[in-house]
DNA sequence: CACGTACCCCCATGTTCATGGGTGCCCGGG
DNA sequence: CCCGGGCACCCATGAACATGGGGGTACGTG
């Protein structure tokens, strides 16, 4: 059982909590902060369970998901934070994290979620669970899906008809335009989303839900 | 509120329990086979919770998931059946429920997440929880996933590459090959998957999770 | 020991792409 | 008013691709 927190007394509260009888779990190591966790790491730290706080001083809290998932793809990442926006969970979630509990949370509900982690559950508030799913429901990273903003009209037109690997010649004669109009949307596609090749292209459409 | 639900015994222990007065829910209509949610549909009936039972008679479980998901997105859809697998469970919420009880769940823990669902909730062990963060972890359709077992080693060499949008020439000279070999295995590739070009291979090497 | 199957290897040809060049339209600011 | 920037449109050419050929080695079966 590992805990990343920076906040010292939600930290040691939720140390003290562990040494209850009641807990069943074992507390390993506490970090404050990313660069903590990676030594802790380092250092050869396996734990089953970790519950993060998002929001550490030094990292951005999905990427210390993002290591700890790459580092330990044995231990079940518990995200422990106040934020309830989509948005923020979606990306807790894509990012590795197994779990999602709020601070408004009871501890006992914090532990009996770390328990059910540690036995291979998932612990989620039903409201988050329906966020989870609808963010399955649409595929898609919502970050990339941000980008198409940056298409004009004609050009999201056109890379979703790439996406499905029609030829140039193909889409031309569906948008009613010239081979060579394609070819230049293209272009300007490619700059904008920093790739050179149909391929390339075709996966960050579908990545962005363009399907 | 809608029942679809193939077993008459079964059905009407719902309906029953739906007309209990702690319920508060409001049961609207039965369907006991595919073609009756077609023809509730068709009659101009809007759910806001649909229970389904996967395996009705005449239409597989995912397609009547996909069905309501279709003509009624405002609908939540929760899943009600014995099966408990990996591979069923995720089908079911990747074609669109929105929750996800066992039979062996008692009548009143149905009616709980039925009533959860209709506010927005997403009624979910925390096993079946774990399997769609698994899913969603996992990026890539399971289905198409398993035909990379029809490609060679080489092969899924290929494809893998092709779906970061390598060229053919960089392909060879990874792999250590010529490019004429390169093509010749991009053949086979598109033969399999039944695809002519390198876009399409790409998405679907993307579908499939070789990223 | 043929014989078929499966996999990996290579070349040659026409087609499609990638990217360099352009033109005309509309609209808001100087 | 006219100038610049953004958008849509078009052409030309070398590079990359799609698909037709053709080999070779291993392995299991009649």
């Amino acid at each position: 059982m590992l805990i990343v927190e920076d906040d010292a007394w939600m930290r040691e509260a939720l140390e003290a909590a562990l040494h209850w009888p009641e807990s069943r779990l074992e507390h390993a190591a506490s970090a404050a902060t990313g660069r903590a966790v990676i030594e802790a790491l380092r250092g050869g730290l396996f734990p089953d369970v970790a519950l993060v706080d998002m929001g550490l001083p030094d990292m951005h809290g999905a990427d210390v998901i993002r290591l700890l998932a790459a580092c330990r793809p044995a231990t079940s990442i518990v995200v422990f934070t106040v934020q309830e926006h989509r948005d923020v969970i979606v990306k807790a979630i894509r990012a590795g994290a197994h779990g999602y509990l709020l601070k408004s949370a009871t501890i006992v509900e914090v532990l009996d979620g770390l328990l059910a982690a540690s036995r291979g559950g998932a612990p989620l508030t039903p409201s988050v669970a329906r966020m989870v799913i609808e963010a399955l429901h649409r595929p898609g990273d919502p970050e990339l899906a941000a980008e198409i903003e940056r298409l004009t009209t004609r050009e999201t037109e056109v890379l979703t008809l790439l996406g499905k690997g029609v030829t140039y010649a193909e889409a031309a004669k569906l948008l009613g335009i010239a081979l060579g109009t394609v070819q230049s949307h293209v272009k300007v596609i490619y700059e904008k989303l920093q790739v050179n090749s149909k391929a390339e292209a075709a996966t960050i459409a579908q990545r962005m839900g363009l399907l």
